[in-house]
DNA sequence: CTGTTAGCGCTTTCAT
DNA sequence: ATGAAAGCGCTAACAG
């Protein structure tokens, strides 16, 4: 609630410019074709002349749509969400929507205000990165408009939602360091509340399983939730009578804090983890990364959702879908494997 | 243009079920003094029982104020443009401000559509990242809301602007790697057309003059424009019959680009460049970088829009205004240098 | 304490 | 080819 401004001309200004009624001018900005030739230029000069531009939100109560979709999402400083926004953004363009973005900072308290505001605003769906457990404001949200979920699934909710390979991927990667002989592969997570942690350790345990390793339950550390912690976490490990001979890291921040610790103590140990990071492929490092295109979760969670609006007056309600982004494991190795090499070759 | 919902229920639909008129309704929901305790509960009640949301449009319109500033910025994928996002985000959420975003993916020629659009939106006012040289298209949105700019200057516009200490942050950095005796510094920067691009050489050149070294033209690239193309024009240099003996980049995707020509040619030169990014402290690469706060030129820029947004009816209008971000240089060793010490001593 | 009237800027419908 | 009236959902101003 701030200060107002003057509004500026309305289509009344520009009518009596014109010399025409405000319907007038309405037809010609709406590309009518029963104006005449002479009638359409008097009105295009005095938009010209007043700099009028229609008002979208007397459009929007009057026609019954803003225009708009409303983005939550928990973190735009990790790169990983501004792509999903970015990809948001790119489809909502290209049906002509505007983004009202929300950020949570992973709070997840602030959540249900923040969406209740983007509803009241009359955003026409939402996307949303949970950020807890609780979804009853996402219920309610969705008495009003479509939510689509994005990176987490819908907890008691019967809705779209557009995920990663989770499992899969950590599995896969996972799979990688036992295959080169790993046995003492140290788990550093974020906390399994969310299901990204979970659905990852279960990947990690999954791969372990399969090639018969019982995975060490002291090298186990759940619970961190940015590179700082993971980085005292991975000391802390690198401490122990029996450390570990490898990490796996459920996110990018966390692989960062890893091998923030692994440089400072002077390590070189084989690091898997969930999420590529720019010039991963440079740290000189073995290196397992689960990568995917954060940019087509947003991309795919925004068509799901402008599916639903499309079929919004349908008297059967579709079923809800979930959509899965592929995931695919990158490998860098130390520069003394295949490292430094000519230029051309770079992956 | 898509879908429209069926809006759901409105002040009307509640007061019926409450026995009250709309008027009252608002009232309550207003927290207007004046009503019977009887009748707010009858009132929550209905709200309750119906889902009821107030239409922030019709309110809009009503009131003349949209509740939304707009953002525009060149390139989302971008840590710095997103974190600048999230800094404007956190001062407009602070004065109950909501964001409408958009993206020009660096094309200028998509900014004043974007533009347009928001004004018609009937934002209260915009941020943005300018992406190009011609502003013609920000003058006109000044007719409407006040406009101020973040990162990039005004270009024959009268109005406030935020943005960094880009020729003291490159004179600084640059001045560093001269006072090492470096002499044969290659200057990697972004299209001179854009001021940040023209102020970052500025510096270079600045820093050179003053401790008397002429700086070689052969050694100056611009127009890069992305992390690949800077990679290429590294190459180029490392190739040249007298290579430089340093480098110096104008942006975080430039100084990445070098870093990878360096990583695959097995080649460590001290390279110093605008923007910091993570994991720069673990290259094990002498680097010097001007390191500065994104989220704080987007707090500015909010602030700033929101004090004209304050001052808004004032006769006399406010002499436009700049606001600059400090830069500070931050500095990384060779591991041989200051390199894996104990863990507490990190920087 | 509560209701009625009017109108924010626009567009749909019906006249002319 | 153009205009007048009505109303989208809400609230300020004025009754009562």
């Amino acid at each position: 609630m701030t200060a107002r401004r003057g509004s500026g001309p309305t289509m009344h200004d520009v009518g009596k410019l014109a010399q025409v009624s405000a319907m007038t001018v309405s037809r010609v900005l709406k590309d009518d074709p029963g104006v005449s030739e002479a009638t359409r230029e008097r009105v295009f000069a005095a938009v010209d002349r007043l700099g009028y531009r229609r008002n979208q939100t007397a459009r929007s109560l009057r026609l019954g749509g803003s225009g708009m979709i409303g983005l939550v999402v928990t973190n735009l400083a990790n790169p990983f969400y501004s792509r999903l926004a970015l990809g948001v953004q790119e489809v909502a363009t290209d049906y002509g929507l505007r983004v009202l973005l929300g950020n949570s900072g992973e709070r997840a308290d602030r959540e249900p205000g923040l969406i209740d505001g983007l509803v009241d605003h009359q955003v026409e769906g939402l996307i949303v990165v949970p950020a807890g457990s609780r979804q009853q404001h996402l219920a309610r949200a969705m008495r009003h408009v479509p939510v689509v979920l994005a990176a987490r699934p819908p907890a008691g909710l019967d809705t779209d939602c557009v995920l990663v390979e989770d499992f899969h991927g950590a599995r896969e990667a996972t799979a990688c360091l036992l295959a080169e002989g790993q046995t003492r592969i140290a788990f550093l997570g974020n906390p399994p509340a969310l299901y990204t942690g979970a659905e990852r350790l279960r990947g990690f345990w999954a791969a372990h399983e399969e090639v018969g390793v019982e995975p060490d339950n002291a090298l186990i550390r759940q619970g961190l939730v940015d590179a700082a912690t993971a980085e005292r976490a991975t000391f802390d490990l690198l401490g122990l009578d029996e450390p570990p001979t490898a990490l796996f890291c459920t996110n990018n921040r966390i692989s960062q804090g890893a091998i923030r610790a692994l440089y400072k103590s002077g390590t070189t140990l084989p690091v898997a983890g969930f999420d590529d990071f720019d010039l991963s492929d440079v740290l000189g490092l073995p290196l397992t990364l689960v990568s995917y295109d954060a940019d087509e979760i947003g991309r795919q969670a925004a068509r799901l959702l402008i599916d639903r609006l499309e079929q919004d007056g349908d008297a059967a309600p579709r079923a809800s879908r979930r959509v899965t982004v592929p995931t695919r494991v990158v490998r860098h190795g130390a520069p003394s494997a295949d490292g430094p090499g000519h230029p051309p070759t770079g992956a």
